[in-house]
DNA sequence: GATAGCGGCTAGTACCACTATCCATACTTC
DNA sequence: GAAGTATGGATAGTGGTACTAGCCGCTATC
């Protein structure tokens, strides 16, 4: 199929395409003739991943691609390739480092070992928790710290479930792939549930509300 | 205090504060000349929030401004400001109305239904969901809706733990800004978790990761 | 053989969150 | 009380991001 027909099936405008391969995210048509070139499933497939990633989970350009280069170089390893998705997927928060984030980071090691996670609370979505909750303590809800036991039993549930599904993904560009989506929209679709939660909660609680 | 002392206690440059108080987000101080004004404890706390919900929660200093207002605004019901909040924290995804996004709506309203959730349907956060469904069936994943439930059951943890430490608060106030400031940085909390969790479970199934 | 579409290119746009500079005045320090 | 820094208020400019417009010479198609 030629640029346009990819366009209408994508909803992408031409313009857009093409600025998407000349940064990296998109694969350029293989060449019929000198300027003619044609495209298949996988460029369908590869725009609607974009979209979704661009729209939905609110990645960058740049964090796209990085995302995308490493995900199609056949010779990086799967978890290197694991963990330059978290890397970009994860929102970088910096902030001086303070004796605020100091505490933060301590409240997470020890979430992680009473939980008895096998995970170190450096990396970086550790660093982020422990950003969030400097946040938290800073605007004076520091005793919303009391809740962290839920949402980690909240998480745990999630996170099992996320893996039971991407168990079912055996090849490695699909593993991946599914990964990644699964995390960015995933964040997406949790965050929406959570606010559809809220509500009947408070209905509950208040009577009747929005 | 003054402005230059308000900067070095939150670390917001002295031409920030004044963008922010020209934009809205922050009440300028009280003049005590022409050309002179002091500003006190709210301001503190007001910046704080304002780089929480910028800097963690991703919000636009537009959206802000407008959680603000209402905040501000005493005339506003609370479940009016609740709304507006809602409305400028849960992300708006613009999408062509095709057949995929009624599909997913349905998804959403039979979940609602299951769940027996006090709830519409078609509130920002349940469109939210269903663009996010959509974009999952989009690209190829439409498996994940297996997972649906176990995000449901820990959506509903999560809700429950929230509502439980925002009724402390009975100063409306209080109650709005905890409820504003509780979902923001519960997103970036939960999804910051949900991560964690993630390293764990993938080293319990693939033995060792990132 | 007219005309619409194409690939490849450079340049421009709109928005966002600041940042720089200026001015007249006021506070601070010696 | 002079010198130097800080302040409030204003306008204009910056750098980054995600596109968008326009042009050229060529080509597929009717």
């Amino acid at each position: 199929m030629r640029i346009g027909e990819l366009s209408r099936r994508t909803g992408v405008s031409v313009p857009t395409i093409k600025f998407y391969v000349r940064e990296g995210l998109l694969p350029a048509g293989e060449l019929t003739s000198p300027n003619q070139a044609s495209y298949g499933e996988t460029h369908v497939q590869r725009l609607r991943l974009i979209r979704a990633l661009l729209d939905v989970g609110g990645l960058s350009v740049a964090g796209i691609r990085d995302v995308i280069v490493a995900v199609d170089d056949p010779e990086r390893p799967v978890h290197k390739v694991l963990g330059v998705a978290a890397n970009r997927i994860v929102p970088r928060y910096d902030r001086d480092p303070d004796a605020g984030i100091e505490e933060a980071r301590k409240t997470v090691a020890e979430l992680i070992a009473v939980r008895g996670w096998q995970a170190s609370p450096d990396n970086p979505a550790g660093e982020a928790l422990a950003t969030a909750l400097a946040a938290l303590e800073d605007v004076g809800h520091g005793g919303f710290a009391e809740v962290l036991d839920a949402y980690a039993d909240a998480a745990e549930r999630v996170a099992r479930a996320d893996l039971e599904y991407v168990a079912h993904h055996v090849a490695r560009e699909e593993l991946v792939e599914s990964v990644v989506v699964g995390t960015v929209l995933g964040d997406a679709i949790f965050g929406a549930m959570r606010r559809l939660a809220h509500v009947d909660a408070s209905n509950h609680v208040f009577g009747r509300a929005t």
